[in-house]
RNA sequence: UCCCCGGUAGCUCAAUGGUAGAGCACCCGGCUGUUAACCGGGUUGUUGUAGGUUCGAGCCCUACCCGGGGAGCCA
């Protein structure tokens, strides 16, 4: 007897087979079951008659509510009546746990409840078709690095200081003096590309903004690429590609899972190089004449960062990421080196995801030279002696270099066509929600 | 930190200041093709907490707690 997953029933079409799983669903029409049975691979529909597998079992699957723990033994068929075409002609089987009352039905709930249930909730439809998503984005990731010669090389979590110095940060006691959780493991990977010349980094990244958005979390997952010798057309290209090319590798491998969610296959079709480019400065043209802003309180100041709602309307004119560059050198960071051509501008570049999911990329040109970083450091009052391994990079062997942060659970959450990131990651952590 | 909204049965929600309700879930019975099954019967309440106003508060007032949406900041 052959035990299988739901997903690779199509290969066992007319073979008697042995399933592990969960009851998913359940309704009972006298002398017989449907048993909606799942298994993380799938959901399948399985017939129980009553004179095919005995009074005994038949009386304790009518007992097995939704979540019980069964195993089911039957025959594959194609069965156009079935969800999903294909059925279990069950012949035995056996009920581990029988359960009742669970506590998610398939009927409405609110948010609340659900993200209090969250252990529970991710057995449902839609966060197992996102988190197989998630999967699929990652293993995306990784690959298309892998393919590029890049290594990945983690930073650590716990940090002496800020990196960026700006937000917020988790404090933690650390033996006898306290250490930060890390918002960035920018700094770490420019020494690593120094070492390697092309790398990443793939972790958790905390913030302790207050933030209370569909956009925020405390604790994400953060992709960062950096390479040395790279321009800041260099790190545009790179985040094309490598968008373009997660987009295709979910397309490729998740289809069933973007049908459950309902995505608009056809919008992740047109994800492909090359995304549109606009200067700053263009994009403020853009805003300062967008009817929709002008005149409220959302208009926008030229010279200031963009807002939420400012990223929308740049977003949805566009069928694809779009990609703004050479933001003012004063609101962004430190490191981000100078445009040449003008002074009051930096190198750095913000991928907007499409449909108007807002801010999924954020990367520059690092500044290489050693006095200029110093200037910046200063000037934004960051404590030096904290910067001097970051500094030495600088001294010995300085390139121009550059990379950027994809945030994980906003590149999932756009690709699902989901609303909040909070559905993207198992156990999100926002500013009122530590469990579970 | 600021602005807005909410908290009533296990869940989703109703309820002019005047007897706290429905659907679903759950339990019992019926049904060999259900897709959120259907039909008949049944069980279910510290109205977030603490005060206050009132003859009378789920409803009005105050404070607090919990959650949701947004701003700022960011990925």
């Amino acid at each position: 007897m052959t035990v299988t997953t739901i997903e690779k029933l199509s290969q066992h079409v007319g073979q008697v087979v042995t399933l592990q799983g969960w009851v998913y669903d359940r309704t009972s029409k006298g002398k017989l079951h449907f048993v909606l049975l799942r298994d993380g691979s799938g959901i399948v529909q399985c017939v129980v008659f009553r004179g095919n597998v005995g009074e005994d079992f038949f009386n304790q699957v009518a007992g097995a509510g939704q979540e019980s723990s069964i195993t089911l033994t039957g025959l594959v068929k194609a069965e156009p009546r079935a969800p999903g075409g294909f059925e279990i002609d069950v012949q035995s089987g056996r009920v581990l746990q029988a359960v009742q009352g669970y506590p998610i039905t398939p009927k409405e709930h609110g948010i609340e409840y659900l993200m209090e249930h969250r252990h529970l909730w991710l057995r449902s439809k839609r966060p197992w078709a996102v988190m197989r998503i998630r999967h699929a984005v990652i293993m995306g990731i990784r690959n298309f690095f892998d393919e590029r010669g890049f290594t990945c090389m983690d930073a650590p979590i716990f940090t002496p200081n800020a990196c960026e110095g700006t937000s917020t940060l988790f404090e933690v006691p650390y033996f006898e003096q306290m250490a930060y959780l890390t918002q960035s493991g920018q700094l770490y990977a420019e020494a690593a590309a120094m070492a390697l010349g092309k790398v990443y980094t793939f972790g958790p990244t905390f913030r302790a903004e207050k933030s209370k958005t569909r956009r925020h979390l405390t604790e994400f997952w953060m992709i960062e690429p950096e390479m040395a010798y790279a321009t800041l057309d260099d790190v545009m290209s790179l985040a094309e590609d490598m968008l373009s090319y997660v987009v295709a590798h979910v397309l490729k491998t998740r289809r069933a899972e973007l049908a459950v969610l309902e995505r608009d296959v056809a919008k992740l079709e047109k994800i492909v190089p090359p995304f549109p480019r606009l200067t700053y400065e263009e994009a403020s043209r853009i805003l300062l004449d967008s009817p929709e802003i002008k005149g409220t309180d959302l208009a926008f100041q030229p010279g200031e960062d963009f807002g939420a709602p400012h990223e929308t309307i740049i977003s949805n004119l566009f069928d694809r990421p779009v990609m703004v560059h050479r933001y003012p050198a004063a609101i962004k960071a430190f490191y981000m080196k100078r445009d040449p051509l003008d002074p009051t501008k930096c190198l750095s570049v913000d991928v907007l995801g499409s449909e108007g999911v807002g801010e999924i990329i954020g990367g520059s040109q690092r500044e290489d030279e050693l006095q200029l970083l110093l200037d910046r450091i200063e000037h934004e009052k960051l404590p030096q002696e904290a910067f001097q391994w970051y500094l030495d990079l600088r001294r010995y062997g300085s390139v121009p270099h550059g990379g950027f942060g994809l945030g994980l659970e906003r590149t999932v959450a756009w690709i699902c066509g989901i609303e909040h990131v909070r559905e993207a990651i198992p156990f999100p952590r926002t500013i009122y929600r530590l469990t579970p």
